[in-house]
DNA sequence: AAAAAAC
């Protein structure tokens, strides 16, 4: 095992030497018989940059990284693009201009102020961890870190840095995808070519085994690389597990809790026929097959391909039926591009006014829970949160929608906790205990979020959650698993990493939770997590959450739920939305005039692009014109994406612009305005963006930028989203601008 | 056509 991810390295552990642990790092300082860290010679650089051509079609980075190729197969990972091809992923788009030809917008600037991260380091995500230190996503005060661009000159008018820790002038710009500038390849950072080899690694049995009589309170914080500063404000003065009392004063939660009957009565709901069925034209994804061939994973012992069938799903039990499949019998194909409306999901609708008085208890939630849970601000379900815990607790596999920021994260967070609870409590504190819930979320920042809002829940009741997601070492996390969790919030590509690595087993989850189903569904998600639900312990519940949940779930339903409930709440449609939906038509050469006359005001804004290089681009003329903006996209690495969205929570900046990384569930309080400068291509984006404001009731505004070659497409897309907008022709400087920056 | 997701 390479040494930087076995835990016997750990900061604990050994005294300390001088020079870094890291092997990646300048001033490594090598144990003995470490091996010799191979690196490029200036041969081998100069023939990679003179071999490489420009635009995407060059090479794959992937195809000559080390240890891929001698790695087991596991199940199609092969088709998956390796992390090194991604097009654009360490270079923006350019349009394969070549760079020398374009001006540098910063050429004059001295470049011996930038740290020279990329020169003779692997970038921050390939970095082995930094035993030496606190981790570079932790809360640690930035004083501690080398202050190298002190001398950096000031970013024109902005104000001194002197007052606060310097969160721009240590962001070093060649961490950036540098957009404009003219430098050359080769002093990019090598993503993949220096990086400890995986692939080969030693088989599982011949770890150390770690200490299971190691006292619980040698346990360092499961999730001290969490940046502590995003946390919402409602968490600090919440006691810290380890100041807690055993878990022997816990009130005995099936005891006290009210029997089920008391809670409110789905089954004699009536069947939404009195909705208009606007949708029941529409093809069907019901017939998708379920890819039944697909073994999961290649590893034979993990393998589910000889699970027993599913007991077939019957058409109506006791008024919870999903109906999820009225027929099969239509074929749907959509060339990509398509944006249609699935079929609604027949559902069980929940009224706002029926779950007037009933509390968190009422709904089967344990003391604890329930005080954790008004601890985080909710101190009574809101609708989807009445519907939906009931039949999670009653092991049910549930599929919940309820609109954006209707509160879907607690909707399923707190009743699995409780689930927990009573399958085996939180007796079991072995090490290397295996996890028994999941949560697949499709971004880093949403898997962050959700942790954010699960983690105090579950160490209410003594149960442990870790972050399993990409783009930071992997150490943290492995460690947490062989400490033991109970709980695990992820995106799927590490999570199969981990699982492909042996170091997680997925076989004891008996809940798992896919937030934002439907996009989890689509290309390119559909498969990890695919294999990763087959991972999960056979008959385990299944839960499935989004706020445009619909038949694009149903591959997944087929193979994974067993006659599910289907839960909404009644009445989220346009008219009930806090959200003012507006549509500038403009010209082209006028958006950014028009997005910098948007933003000037007080609020926080969020600005949806449509590309990654439009996103840092937009970013930068706002902060040339004095606006303080910053951008959020796979681009950046993890600890700059972090960042930057805290800068947009903490109110550091107003103004954040985002691709659609930023669309799904993120929740950043008192957003107001939302613009988005390239219009979106599917309805349910055009959703999930403008729901990042008006959130919990709150107002918000929606304005969304067009060419007017445009504005039949966005009729459409809009009819489909049901959502009524006003359209407006818009030129720089008209007061309807300014007019909606006031808003 | 873009974005996301592993090291």
């Amino acid at each position: 095992m390479p040494k930087n991810f076995d835990p016997k390295y750990s900061a604990k552990g050994g005294p300390s030497k001088g020079g870094s642990k890291s092997p990646g790092h300048r001033g490594h300082n090598a144990a003995e018989g470490a091996p010799k860290k191979a690196r490029w010679n200036a041969g081998e650089r100069a023939d990679r940059a003179a071999g490489r051509p420009t635009g995407n079609d060059r090479p794959a980075y992937g195809n000559g990284r080390p240890a891929g190729n001698d790695r087991p197969a596991y199940g199609q990972r092969s088709e998956r693009p390796a992390y090194g091809d991604r097009p654009n992923r360490d270079r923006p788009s350019t349009g394969g201009a070549p760079r020398g030809d374009r001006p540098s917008y910063n050429s004059d600037r001295p470049r011996n102020d930038r740290p020279s991260y990329g020169n003779d380091r692997p970038s921050y995500g390939d970095r082995a961890p930094r035993t030496d230190r606190p981790s570079y996503n932790s809360d640690r005060p930035r004083t501690d870190r080398p202050a190298y661009n002190n001398d950096r000159p000031s970013y024109g008018d902005r104000a001194p840095r002197t007052d606060r820790p310097a969160y721009n002038s240590d962001r070093p710009r060649t961490e950036r995808p540098s957009y404009n500038s003219d430098r050359p390849r080769t002093d990019r950072p090598a993503y993949n070519n220096d990086r400890p080899s995986y692939g080969d690694r030693a088989p599982r049995t011949d770890r150390p085994a770690y200490n299971n009589d190691r006292p619980r309170t040698e346990r360092p914080s499961y999730n001290s690389d969490r940046p502590r500063t995003d946390r919402p404000a409602y968490n600090n003065d919440r006691p810290s597990y380890g100041d807690r009392a055993p878990r022997t004063d816990r009130p005995a939660y099936n005891n006290d809790r009210p029997a089920r009957t008391e809670r409110p009565s789905y089954g004699d709901r009536p069947a939404r026929t009195d909705r208009p069925a606007y949708n029941n034209d529409r093809p069907s994804y019901g017939d998708r097959s379920a890819r039944p061939e697909r073994g999961g994973y290649d590893r034979s012992e993990r393998s589910n391909s000889d699970r027993p069938a599913r007991p077939t799903r019957s058409a109506s039990d006791g008024g919870h039926s999903s109906n999820f499949y009225p027929d099969r019998d239509t074929k749907a194909h959509f060339a990509a591009g398509d944006d249609v409306v699935l079929e609604r999901l027949e559902a069980i609708a929940t009224t706002a006014a029926e779950v007037v008085g009933v509390s968190f208890g009422d709904l089967g939630l344990g003391e604890n829970i329930v005080r954790e849970l008004a601890t985080l601000g909710a101190a009574t379900p809101f609708p989807i949160q009445a519907a939906t815990i009931p039949d999670v607790l009653a092991g049910r596999d549930v599929l919940g929608r309820g609109k954006t920021g209707s509160g879907k994260t607690i909707a399923f967070g707190a009743p699995l906790v409780e689930k927990l609870l009573e399958n085996n409590g939180a007796k079991d504190r072995k090490m290397a205990r295996k996890p028994r819930a999941l949560i697949l979320a499709p971004t880093r920042e949403l898997a962050l979020q959700i942790d954010r809002t699960i983690q105090p829940i579950a160490r209410s009741v003594g149960l442990f959650t870790t972050q399993i997601y990409g783009g930071v070492p992997q150490y943290r996390q492995v460690s947490a698993l062989q400490r033991g969790v109970d709980i695990i919030i992820g995106t799927a590509g590490r999570i199969e990493d981990l699982i492909e690595q042996g170091r997680l087993d997925l076989s004891e989850v008996v809940v798992t939770v896919l937030d934002e189903a439907d996009y989890m569904c689509d290309l390119g998600f559909l498969e990890p997590v695919q294999r990763i639900l087959r991972q999960t312990k056979k008959g385990g519940q299944k839960l499935l959450f989004s706020a445009t949940l619909d038949k694009g779930v149903a591959s997944l339903v087929k193979e994974f739920l067993i006659n599910p409930a289907v839960h909404e709440v009644a009445g989220e449609d346009q008219a009930s939305s806090t959200i003012d939906h507006r549509v500038l038509v403009i010209e082209h050469r006028d958006k950014s005039a028009i997005i910098g006359q948007l933003v000037d005001r007080q609020g926080k804004t969020l600005i949806f692009s449509r590309t990654r290089a439009y996103a840092e681009q937009l970013a930068e003329q706002l902060e040339d014109a004095g606006v303080k903006a910053t951008s959020l996209h796979g681009d950046l690495n993890q600890a700059r994406r972090t960042r930057n969205l805290q800068m947009l929570t903490s109110g550091r900046v107003n103004v954040l612009v985002a691709t659609d990384v930023a669309a799904r569930g993120i929740h950043v309080d008192d957003i107001d305005l939302v613009i988005q400068a390239d219009a979106p291509d599917e309805y349910k984006t055009y959703l999930h963006r403008s729901g990042r404001t008006g959130r919990a009731g709150k107002s918000g505004t929606v304005v969304t930028l067009i060419p007017k070659q445009r504005r039949r497409r966005m009729d459409d897309l809009l009819e489909r989203a049901e959502i009524e907008a006003s359209f407006t022709n818009a030129a720089p400087g008209d007061t309807s601008v300014s007019d909606l920056a006031g808003l």
